[in-house]
Order: structure tokens, then C-alpha cells, then sequence
DNA sequence: AAATGGCACAACCGCGGGTCA
DNA sequence: GTGACCCGCGGTTGTGCCATT
């Protein structure tokens, strides 16, 4: 079918906003809401199309969008998130505090990227260029494995991410409705916790919803060998009562955390979202559970993760089932040596440009200096270090 | 001082998914 | 089931600024 324009073209303006515009647009904004985006323009006295508007708002003019330099935290978070998730920069912006998807696009464009190719890390798959040398022995098996598990959290973290977006919709009606249930169960000190925050800006600070990415960190940190086994899976202690989920205005998961999206176990056996959100996201895109009218089928005692058998201890925490438990004191030294020290820290200038020098040992491909053991060090870090990304999550993580 | 090239970023374009009548 | 519409996303382009020659 054809498809219509998205308003008259004829005779609207394009080009790069004036300040009068801009205040015309945040002066309706303010008053009455965008609403219908279409209608916008006409409505606030602009002469422009209701797309143009709504970029405008949401990459400009909106409130809450923080500008300026990004931090090396933020660009670090960046590319760990693009190594898992690519070009969804929807997603990415998720998990940054106020910055927008097209800001993000562009920092990429601009400056990661560049820098990924000049230290010879491919910025589309973040692979080292000579990994290929490795392909003859299983280090380099490994390294597949971790991208087999970077796209399965990938798409984990998409599906999430929709969530979010899609249960800002039912927020405060599910607030209201849950708040009598959380004061109901949240005396019980056994009670488990999978949240979901749904405030976009929140959810970047508090990075909720990486809990089996953080319980695959701890396995991979402590026992990259294991990586040949794919089905193990995440479970829930079965000392631990059915899952009540609870919401909270404040109280455990703090002021600002919003949560919104809850699981209520059922018999232990089953986990059912409140409401009716569907969960087609998860069922297509990850191909390990299935959600069927807000119902996660036997998922709550046996949830594939891929790697290691995780269980939830009463308290939230997660303990590795097993002997995992006593290598996890190397997670963090592994995972904090590498990509930081590969990427960030080689470039402390104000500008944080790379050295250009040939003598930059950072610069593998033209150093020549590297071997295949190195490149296999470098890979390994490189995803422990877009793993740590969750551990590097602020204290107040609701999620474990 | 003028010309030129590169960079950074805002904005646009086209596509696809979701919703509704 | 179909078409129209809205909206969001990712890719691309346009433009202004700045450094260099």
C-alpha cells in the first residue's frame, strides 16, 4: 500500500530550529502535552511537520536530557553495551542516564568508533582483527562462545528494554494497585525480588535488569572452560517461598526506583506478570522461554541462562551452585584489567584521542607485538569487562 | 587573512512495528 | 484481513565550527 506522508510537506519548514520555535514548541509541550504529534504543530503555531517536533523534543528540547561531554564511565558503558546489543541505540540509551539514542549514535560515529578501529578491535563485531589466528584452537572457541552469549543477552536485553518502554504505559495505575500488596508481603524477609525498572532514566543508574548477565559474568570469570555446556540453567532455591513480587514507593528499592513490572510466583512453578503484557519480545527474539498471556511457563525454577546453574538465595543474592562459588574472587580483578585499561586508560588526555605513536603497545596490528596468547588475554578482558558493566552497577541495584 | 579540510552534532529520511477502525 | 495512521528506530545528510595550511 502507499504509504501517505507523515503531514504536508508543502510549505513547512526544515532546517535547523530557531530559538523562537523552540519556545513555541516547549510552551505547548509544557501546557498541554505533546499528544497527538501530528497535531502538535498546528496546534503550537509551528510550521513544521509533527516528526520534526517530536525529534526536536526528544533529542533537544526535552528536560531531563543531559548534555555535554560524555564521562569515560559513559563511554565505557557504551561500547560494552554496543558489543552486546550493536546498533540498538534505543537500548543503549536505556542503560544511560539522560543521554539520548541519537546522541549516543552520533558519540559512537564520531569517536568510539574510530578509536575501536585504530586499536585494531573491529567496532562492529569487537573483535580483534587477528582473531582469526586463534581459530585453530579452542581459545578461540571460547571467545565464540562469549559472542554466542553476548547475542543471547543481546536480545534479552531488546526484549527487556521494550518492556520498558511498553509498561510506562500502565505505570501509575499499576502503582496505585500494587501498593497495598507490597506492604502486604514485604514484612517477610524472605521475599525474592525480579524487578524491572520502567523509568528510562532511573533504569541507567541502577542497571536492574542485567541479573543473568551479572550471574554469567561471575560463571565466565570463574570458570571460562565451562563454556561448552550451553543449557544449564538459573533456578530459584526451592527453600525460598513462593515469589511475591512487591512493588515500593521508596522503602527497598529507594525513592526513585520505580518498578513496575512484576512476577508473582504461582505455585512456585510458574511466574505470571500482573496484568496482561505480552511477551512476544522474549519468546521470539531468545528462544529460552516461553511467555504465553503473561504467563512464564515453568520458568521460575528452570530458567535457561545458558551457562551455570544459578540459584537465588533467599536474601536476593545469587549463589553459584556447585564448586563456582570459590573461584568468584577473581571476577573482578579480571574483569576491571582489561578493556578500561585497553581503551580508557591509554588515552588520558583531555581529548582522549589514541596515541598516534607507533609505540603505542595498545596498538596491536601495528606493533606487530601481540600474540596470539595476547589477543586471546585481550578478548577474554574485553568481554569480562563488558560483563563487569553489571557488576559495576551502583549499590542500590534492586536486583540482587 | 583567506581557503580548505575535518569534525561534531542536529536534523532529516525511510522503514517497520503496533494500533485501530 | 486490510488499510490508514502514529510512532520509534537506525542510517544518512547538512551545516556550522574549528584547526590547519
Amino acid at each position: 500500500m502507499g504509504r501517505t506522508p507523515c503531514c504536508d510537506k508543502v510549505g513547512l519548514k526544515k532546517g535547523p530550529w530557531t530559538p523562537e520555535e523552540d519556545q513555541k514548541l516547549l510552551a505547548y509541550i509544557e501546557e498541554h502535552g505533546h499528544g497527538c504529534w501530528r497535531a502538535l504543530p498546528s496546534k503550537a503555531g509551528l510550521q513544521r511537520c509533527g516528526k520534526s517536533c517530536r525529534l526536536r523534543w526528544t533529542n533537544y528540547l526535552r528536560p531531563d536530557i543531559k548534555r555535554g561531554k560524555f564521562s569515560l564511565q559513559e563511554e565505557q558503558t557504551i561500547i560494552q553495551l554496543h558489543a552486546l546489543l550493536g546498533n540498538r541505540w534505543s537500548a543503549i540509551a536505556t542503560h544511560l542516564s539522560k543521554r539520548t539514542d541519537n546522541e549516543i549514535k552520533n558519540y559512537w560515529n564520531t569517536h568510539l568508533k574510530k578509536r575501536l578501529t585504530k586499536m585494531g578491535i573491529d567496532p562492529i563485531t569487537h573483535k580483534h582483527k587477528n582473531d582469526t589466528l586463534l581459530s585453530s584452537d579452542g581459545q578461540s572457541k571460547t571467545v565464540a562462545n562469549l559472542s554466542h552469549m553476548a547475542q543471547w543477552e543481546s536480545a534479552r536485553l531488546e526484549a527487556e528494554a521494550r518492556l520498558v518502554r511498553e509498561s510506562k504505559i500502565r505505570s501509575h495505575s499499576l502503582q496505585n494497585q500494587l501498593a497495598s500488596s507490597m506492604f502486604s508481603s514485604s514484612s517477610s524477609a524472605s521475599t525474592s525480588l525480579i524487578i524491572i525498572n520502567n523509568n528510562k532514566q532511573e533504569s541507567s543508574s541502577s542497571s536492574p535488569r542485567l541479573d543473568i548477565l551479572k550471574a554469567w559474568n561471575n560463571g565466565v570469570s570463574n570458570g571460562i572452560g565451562d563454556l561448552e555446556s550451553p543449557t544449564s540453567t538459573l533456578s530459584f532455591s526451592e527453600n525460598a517461598p513462593p515469589i511475591m513480587a512487591t512493588t515500593s514507593g521508596g522503602g527497598i528499592l529507594g525513592e526513585n526506583t520505580i518498578p513496575m513490572i512484576e512476577f508473582v510466583g504461582c505455585s512456585g512453578s510458574s511466574v505470571k506478570e500482573e496484568g496482561d503484557q505480552e511477551w512476544k519480545g522474549y519468546e521470539s527474539s531468545t528462544n529460552l522461554t516461553e511467555y504465553k498471556d503473561g504467563i512464564m511457563e515453568n520458568s521460575m525454577t528452570t530458567f535457561t541462562c545458558g551457562l551455570h546453574e544459578l540459584t537465588m538465595s533467599m536474601e536476593g543474592a545469587p549463589t553459584w551452585s556447585g564448586s563456582h562459588e570459590s573461584l568468584r574472587a577473581n571476577d573482578h580483578a579480571i574483569a576491571e584489567q582489561g578493556f578500561t585499561n585497553l581503551l580508557l586508560n591509554t588515552n588520558s588526555g583531555d581529548d582522549r584521542s589514541l596515541s598516534e605513536g607507533g609505540g603505542d603497545s595498545n596498538n596491536r596490528d601495528d606493533s606487530g607485538s601481540g600474540s596470539g596468547g595476547d589477543f586471546y588475554e585481550d578478548n577474554k578482558n574485553y568481554w569480562n569487562s563488558i560483563l563487569n558493566l553489571v557488576t559495576s552497577s551502583p549499590s542500590n541495584t534492586p536486583m540482587f
